[in-house]
DNA sequence: CTATTTCTATGGAACGTTCCAATAAATAGG
DNA sequence: CCTATTTATTGGAACGTTCCATAGAAATAG
């Protein structure tokens, strides 16, 4: 009740001092535990901390330190799971060391992209992390950020560009997606959703491309389909994977959205996915295991990537030695009921 | 060249001011855009800028001004799209604004969230916003981050507790959604997942008594089936749902991924949803409309509801004059083909 | 009993802004 | 030419911390 704070006035470690007869300086050091400060003198502190409503100020620490525990997380699509889990690996990982993310969703734009990079490194962010929207020129980061900061891309690799970089195999996970789909007995496989210009996809195709060359089977341009990575373009395209005479009986997907709206759009045709056609997607989102039919997809372990994103800022904020310029992520198959058999046609009818 | 800072060396206002050969305080002026100075002058100013590369320290200002323009954004479990989809709409709504939002993924974990309440009310934050956890003690929030910090909760409402809430009308929605079950002929409905300890489960449910009532049928505990919020949980409930001699034909979901794990679980069982028994979720989320069948769902107006809470937090930030303390937005039915017509059972065989 | 060491505690400068009061320069009015 | 007014610019204090250099007290050593 003495020194009671007027109304809108912060209580600052000056209101503690005084209240706990010590000077300011032994209330910081209070706050860092240091053990300078003798039991009794830190109880008389804590206790007016308590009494009068204390609330350390981290931006008048940075201020003085030049060193915050604030981070960025710039995610290019949070609509899509795959995405919105990255960021939960993100988040947990920054949580459990005493990091606070700012979030920023770019949608896929490179210009509020570029926006949210100036805007989250004016507010004295200590690295942050980003998976780079479609289209991102390389060079708009750093000139965003400055050329100090630690960044760590993910998930996208970026071409022309020495940042760190954090994401799966793509290529290795599509290579044995495609396997499998030619051991059920597929012959025309394709690839759909994704474009040719992002990273992520080429190197998916490149999986792709190396599985139907080792078993000899064709990997032409027609049985390509780029589309952006959403459920609604999965849906749209499907008349084209229909069309002719030489269709896919497989696709490999891009994504798992992908994946979720171009078998339901078969499905809408009379094909019998996981029967007379398989497709397999990728980065098994949860909604993945329980679509009808359960989607056969390429784990890419999204949480653990993310967290593993996250340690490698941590460690290039916290100056660590050697930290891990390229770490790749092992995928795993997952397989589930939508990857089709289609030697077992005779033995059923095919739907028209 | 002249000036150049050190390696390490923040440019600082001053750095910029000896360059453009101006005070700090001139620096500042131009930083804030105002008509006090030459045209000529902030020209000069803004050259140094650019040069020096300089960058805007919001920290330090705050410091000053004890105005920050971080909020925090206190979601409960990200990972469910309809989360997702809310923390779409509040981060662009911020970045529109000039706020940058702070994330934090509580998990559903009232600790946790306690936890990164006092944390991001550390670092400063002008107001926050938080979909609480299941089972969050309303106390435990203004403990956290103290009487004066502007906060809206969203989407589940805290009873006893006079925090300002946007979210959808969770009653009136579901009683539409129990109306059509019956128009179409159902007769004994379900509702299934959620826990009546939350209230918007609470408020759900009465939509779907309301609604039997009205109908003069059977709203017993024994067509009420609680679980955990999650697609798994639908899945396991699946059989609870079927068993006995009086099993409903169709069921409302407390929300669209219990639905799923629902009519998932349902298929697998020899259940046709969407012909002999009818499902309706809750949320609208995007896989709903690429679920097989696509399922009818309520849809909350996620985003554009999250867009609103955060006006609502910016309005209580700037002291704009009566905010509102209670924004309820209407929801919609969005008719797909989860809901099933039991009176046509007798025109086509029933799957055993 | 003095000199040294160990424990605790402290004052003050610094971090990068903002903003107020003050000033200098330019223009206008008489 | 002097005063009043407007237009541009500025120094310095303040925001809430941290950390360094220093100091007083208590304990130990010689």
């Amino acid at each position: 009740m003495v020194s009671e704070p007027g109304p809108g006035t912060r209580v600052t470690i000056i209101d503690i001092a005084r209240d706990a007869g010590v000077s300011k300086s032994t209330v910081s050091l209070v706050l860092k535990n240091s053990p300078l400060v003798k039991g009794e003198t830190r109880e008389r502190v804590l206790e007016a901390m308590a009494k009068l409503g204390y609330v350390y100020n981290r931006g008048a620490a940075n201020l003085r330190t030049a060193s915050s525990r604030l981070v960025g997380m710039v995610i290019s699509d949070l609509l899509n799971p795959f995405f919105a889990e990255l960021a939960v690996g993100l988040e947990e990982a920054f949580y459990r060391a005493g990091f606070v993310p700012i979030l920023a969703n770019t949608a896929e734009d490179a210009i509020r992209q570029t926006d949210v990079l100036r805007s989250i490194h004016e507010h004295g962010v200590a690295g942050l992390i980003i998976s780079p929207a479609i289209g991102t020129d390389p060079a708009t980061i750093r000139d965003a950020v400055g050329p100090r900061l630690p960044v760590v891309s993910t998930m996208r690799r970026l071409e022309g560009c020495d940042l760190p970089y954090v994401g799966p195999d793509n290529r290795s996970g599509a290579r044995a997606a495609v396997a499998h789909l030619i051991a059920l007995g597929h012959r025309r496989i394709a690839f759909v959703g994704g474009f040719p210009t992002m990273t992520t996809t080429r190197e998916r195709l490149d999986g792709w491309r190396d599985a139907l060359v080792a078993a000899g089977l064709p990997h032409s341009d027609a049985l390509v389909f780029p589309t952006m990575p959403t459920r609604a373009a999965g849906a749209v395209i499907a008349d084209a994977v229909l069309a002719g005479p030489d269709a896919p009986t497989a696709a490999l997907c891009y994504n798992d959205i992908v994946a979720i709206g171009l078998i339901r759009a078969l499905a809408e045709r009379g094909s019998d996915v996981g029967a007379s056609f398989g497709v397999i997607g990728f980065d098994d989102i949860a909604e993945a295991r329980h679509n009808a039919p359960p989607l056969t997809t390429v784990s890419a372990e999204t949480r653990h990537l993310g967290a593993i994103a996250a340690d490698v800022l941590m460690k290039l904020i916290l100056g660590e030695a050697n930290p891990p310029h390229n770490v790749i992520g092992q995928t795993r198959l997952i397989v589930r009921d939508s990857c089709g058999a289609p030697f077992r046609l005779d033995s059923r009818r095919k739907t028209a």
